[in-house]
DNA sequence: AGCACGCCGACT
DNA sequence: GTCGGCGTGCTC
């Protein structure tokens, strides 16, 4: 069925039918999420396209959907005819359209699902249109003597006319009643004495209205980055039909990546083509937006912004920016690849390893690979940068599918921040070891010499488990096989998979003993611990607990940037792409959070950490110095990190998932099984693995199924089914197949994720 | 997703 | 004998 979906296409992204087209496939909106056939109507034969938005009919009712194949027969019998035509524009490209075909086939979804990324639900909606606001305009300017007659009378009127008439062009009535005081009354008044006209206009909001963009220019480029400019030029300028091979920038931090983005982009501008920059979401703070907003104003390309925190209306109104050319340059998260560009001349993604990009729910879309995607279906060059590569993208530049752009220097010879590793084998006898006594005389120094240290642990709240010392009662969440952990601030035991909370204890449960202890360390613990170890210094704590509002993550940057903050304490949130020039030292606490957890992909996780923690350090005139404590101080994944050789840890990784026949070398699915009743569940997985055994493709690994790492979450007990294969495609459409025809109790769900990268 | 269809218990 | 409860499955 793909097979002849790809030719149907291929040929209607050039309309030439030999015979009008006969039939239509639709994906009807709401609808479990297939497509269906409709017969065109003789009469608009002609002037349907692929894209097209359509009302047609479904049992009894009739809904909207977008024509996504035509064609000259069906299989069906007794085809509906479709009733309507909404838009005859199409409202996506072809190219989009199979973008979106493919994503359902190789991510084994229905076909509406995947396209719910493309279409976003308010485009799809076509009552929630541009917003229109009222306008009144001056008809003719009053001569002086009437102006004054009418200030004796109705000095708001006056008001109103005066304003008006400095203006020199329509303004909105709300702007009115803000500057001159004026009710909407008053500009009925106006409009019925032929003064004034009313009008009503499309306006667009705009996310960053409030703010202004300063010009910023060019950087200079070093002699490497000039260098590694030519290849992208060069990839830029190819000429059609040869397509450029994805490029792979491998940059330290520090090393002036953006700049060569950003540079790379005007280029493509000039060339009357449009761009997409893909940004993990926690990146896409408002100072990225405003560094490319401020590149871009000198030039006068607009620059739009997509993320899941805009408000339906406004991303209606970048969408269509973006779609009517408006805006050539689009810069978002995950789902900007799916951005409605004509004419794309670039994609770049950055920090293309953030397994942000791999949507976490259907359709479980990867955005670096969508993107390089449709790079290829577009023809044009797409740059994948990253300080700690993918080993999906290393081992595809391995293998000469990429090519391979290395930038080892930082800009303006900074050097890399020296890290040392602290065994805590040796400090674990001490009373208090979350902070090794050289870390302790570390920060004493820079508190001393007035510069800035940032604290990591990937992980909340003050301690991770309650432990009843009599009878070894341990509070677990009732939803989830996980321990609660004690949030000290408000006095409550919460669990970090499903948010159960609880008040704190102060017995044990179980038996009523009161020497309940508690044990493991959070953010909170040491935030608590350094206060008390420097009474003098000022320490914030930056995690998820503390940063509800939108305004904290701000404030606190703030008072860190202008140095109010002696010592910054937090998680993930503070780990990534912050630049702060006084910050000197940076400590992890606890190296080997991550890398024990039963994930094959434990050290590169680590190992990228790492690297991006560390490379918080340093960004400033003085050298940076990390200091990581770790009980294994000599896994690999610490060890490569610490004399910054990614190359290295490829080597030494690379051999392992060769062996074991993990990714990157095979692709890997992982079929989860949940349901709140056990038995059942785990029946299901094993009447689906059966199955599977059957009709799988050759070339196929099944592990039998097991629990799941997380056996229980939010109430479901959970089992997993992983395979591996090298021929994702088969699998993915064999996987697809079996699940067709497979029913399973109401209570279990089943889920597919192909390429997946969260295995607990 | 929504809505028809179907197969069971309480009512005119 | 009919109305309507929700559980199952199909829609081109």
């Amino acid at each position: 069925m793909a097979a002849l979906f790809f030719f149907v296409v291929k040929r209607a992204a050039r309309p030439i039918f030999a015979r009008m087209p006969k039939y239509a496939r639709v994906m009807v909106d709401d609808s479990g999420g297939n497509a269906f056939d409709y017969a065109l109507p003789e009469a608009a034969a002609a002037q349907l396209q692929i894209g097209c938005r359509v009302r047609v009919p479904v049992r009894t009712r009739t809904v909207l959907g977008t024509i996504i194949e035509l064609s000259d027969s069906t299989e069906f019998e007794g085809v509906k005819l479709i009733s309507q035509i909404v838009s005859a524009e199409p409202i996506l490209s072809p190219l989009l359209i199979k973008l979106g075909t493919w994503i359902a086939d190789y991510y084994c979804c229905p076909i509406e699902a995947a396209m719910r990324g493309i279409l976003p639900q308010v485009i799809r909606n076509a009552e929630v249109g541009h917003k229109t606001q009222l306008f009144a305009r001056l008809l003719a300017p009053l001569d002086p003597e009437a102006l004054s007659a009418l200030k004796k009378k109705a000095p708001i009127q006056a008001g109103i006319v005066e304003y008006l008439a400095s203006a020199d062009k329509a303004v909105a009535i709300a702007e009115l009643a803000e500057k001159c005081d004026a009710t909407h009354q008053a500009v009925q008044a106006l409009v019925k004495k032929g003064i004034v006209a009313s009008e009503s206009s499309k306006v667009e909001r705009d996310p960053f209205q409030s703010e202004t963009f300063l010009h910023a220019g060019k950087l200079e480029l070093n002699v490497e980055q000039t260098a590694i400019f030519g290849r992208v030029l060069a990839a830029i300028n190819l000429q059609p039909p040869a397509v450029p091979k994805p490029l792979l920038l491998h940059g330290v931090t520090g090393s002036g990546k953006t700049e060569i983005y950003l540079q790379s982009i005007e280029v493509v501008l000039e060339r009357g083509q449009s761009a997409i920059m893909l940004v993990p979401e926690i990146a896409l703070t408002p100072q990225t937006v405003e560094r490319f907003k401020s590149r871009f104003a000198a030039t006068q390309h607009e620059v739009a912004v997509l993320h899941s925190h805009l408000s339906e209306g406004e991303r209606h109104d970048e969408w269509h920016k973006i779609r009517e050319g408006r805006a050539r340059i689009v810069i978002g998260a995950r789902s900007a690849v799916f951005a409605p560009c004509s004419n794309l001349g670039l994609i770049v993604v950055d920090e293309e390893h953030e397994t942000t990009y791999k949507q976490e729910e259907t359709p479980r879309y990867h955005g670096r690979d969508v993107a390089v995607l449709r790079a290829r279906m577009e023809g044009c060059p797409i740059l994948l940068g990253s300080a700690t590569p993918s080993l999906e993208s290393y081992n595809n530049a391995m293998e000469g599918k990429y090519e391979l752009l290395n930038l080892t220097g930082r800009v303006d010879d900074k050097k890399m921040p020296f890290i040392r590793i602290i065994d805590m084998r040796m400090e674990a006898a001490k009373k208090s070891a979350i902070l090794s006594e050289r870390l302790i005389q570390a920060i004493k120094v820079r508190l001393e010499k007035k510069e800035q240290t940032i604290l990591f642990l990937n992980r909340r709240g003050f301690s991770t488990s309650l432990i009843c010392s009599a009878c070894g009662y341990v509070c677990q969440c009732p939803n989830c096989s996980v321990s609660l952990t004690f949030h000290r601030a408000q006095a409550r035991i919460v669990c970090h998979i499903c948010n159960h909370t609880a008040v704190a204890p102060a017995k044990c449960p179980e038996c009523r003993d009161p020497s309940i202890r508690y044990s493991g360390t959070g953010t909170e613990k040491v935030e608590d611990v350094v206060g008390k170890l420097f009474p003098k210094a000022i320490v914030k704590r930056m995690d998820a607990d503390v940063m509800t509002r939108r305004e904290s993550y701000k404030e606190t940057l703030g008072a860190f940037r202008t140095g109010k903050i002696d010592i910054l304490v937090g998680t993930q949130m503070i780990a990534k792409g912050l630049h702060f020039p006084n910050v000197t030292l940076v400590g992890i606490i606890n190296a080997d959070l991550a890398l024990h957890l039963p994930d094959f992909r434990a050290g590169e996780r680590t190992f990228q950490l790492l690297t991006q923690v560390a490379g918080r350090a340093g960004r400033g005139d003085v050298e940076g110095e990390v200091f990581v404590q770790s009980f294994t101080p000599f896994h690999p994944a610490i060890q490569f990190a610490r004399h910054h050789d990614f190359e290295g840890f490829w080597e030494e990784e690379s051999i392992h998932r060769r062996q074991f026949e993990y990714p990157p070398f095979t692709h890997m699915v992982l079929v989860a099984i949940r349901g709140p009743h056990q038995a059942r569940a785990e029946f299901s997985a094993q009447t689906l693995a059966r199955r599977l055994k059957e009709t799988l493709p050759t070339g196929t690994t099944l592990n039998d199924p097991a629990p799941a790492p997380l056996e229980k979450s939010h109430g479901n007990f959970r089992f997993h089914l992983m395979l591996r294969t090298r021929a994702i495609l088969k699998l993915s459409r064999a996987l697809s197949a079996v699940l067709e025809k497979l029913t399973f109790p109401e209570d279990v769900i089943v889920t597919v994720d192909v390429d997946a990268y969260q295995l607990l």
